[in-house]
DNA sequence: TCGCAGAGTGGGAAAAAGTGGGAAATCTAG
DNA sequence: CTAGATTTCCCACTTTTTCCCACTCTGCGA
């Protein structure tokens, strides 16, 4: 499970150098070949393998559903193939970090099989938006999480 | 259980000592292993297998709903290792002393199986809410609260 | 009151990680 | 086929992290 949040920066070239703790499960898990695609806000980080997974899944999807359609266009369109480079770096397309809005600092968080690549403004501003969510008392949680105890 | 609030100090580095009185049990419990990640407005510290059963909870949520994304997104993607030193220490990476706007004086509440940490002027703020609510005599208490008998 | 022990705190040095840039290799276009 | 541009690989420097040691403070007992 990859967790934690990290502050990375993107240099001059695109390149991301990934947090040493999770390199040498990265190199156990796909002998550190990752697949990096967008999400809505944000990039995503794959080892390959898990990212297979997920392609079938997409490529399976009803594709006359417009909605489906559009995911399967856009994550599986941006995907791309790197892999780690003898510094544990790997270069981001010049085309994610346009769509991702990505130019030099950034977050990177864990988040289970994947990980997420922010940039830090938008990651601050998902904070903000998350805090203020909590203080209007929002209403319509989903019954799993009205009781969900940590 | 742990229970107690204690005042302690986080260095120039980012360590906090964990109290010792603490220290067996979390040996005994984890080895030494902590997790810690963010709250609302305070970070959560929890022995590993604890946070492990958590995460498995978080990670069960129905991601495409919005607020459970969130919650999953935030405590699993803040998640950070750590293990205490020889001197019962532990590392708080700056990205969650960002967070949790922790400095230098902060205040570790015992949670059952987990810790609280506070920073200390949002602790005192948060004492100042609750007097205020007590006052103002809010109603509209869940049911579980309204039977509850201390 | 003094000294000892346990706990807390700070800091220095070695090691590791992160960062930037240059040169070689490859690709593209004219 | 050649010149320019881009990519890839590798080296070297800087910063951060980690580990360990030493000092201080507090409380307890002699």
């Amino acid at each position: 499970m990859f967790r934690g949040a990290n502050k990375v920066t993107v240099d001059s070239k695109g390149r991301l150098a990934i947090p040493t703790r999770y390199r040498e499960r990265i190199g156990q898990r796909s002998d550190g070949q990752l697949v990096i695609t967008v999400d809505r806000q944000c990039l995503l980080i794959y080892p390959l393998p898990d990212w297979e997974e997920i392609e079938r899944k997409l490529i399976r999807l009803p594709n006359l559903h417009p909605q489906a359609r559009r995911l399967q266009q856009f994550m599986v369109g941006y995907a791309s193939d790197v892999t780690l480079d003898s510094h544990g770096r790997v270069l981001l397309a010049k085309e994610l970090r346009e769509f991702a809005a990505i130019d030099r600092q950034a977050l990177l968080i864990g988040q289970g099989n994947k990980f997420e690549l922010w940039d830090e403004a938008r990651w601050s501003q998902r904070i903000d938006e998350w805090l203020e969510d909590e203080q209007t008392g929002e209403s319509g949680l989903p019954p799993e999480l009205e009781s969900l105890s940590l």
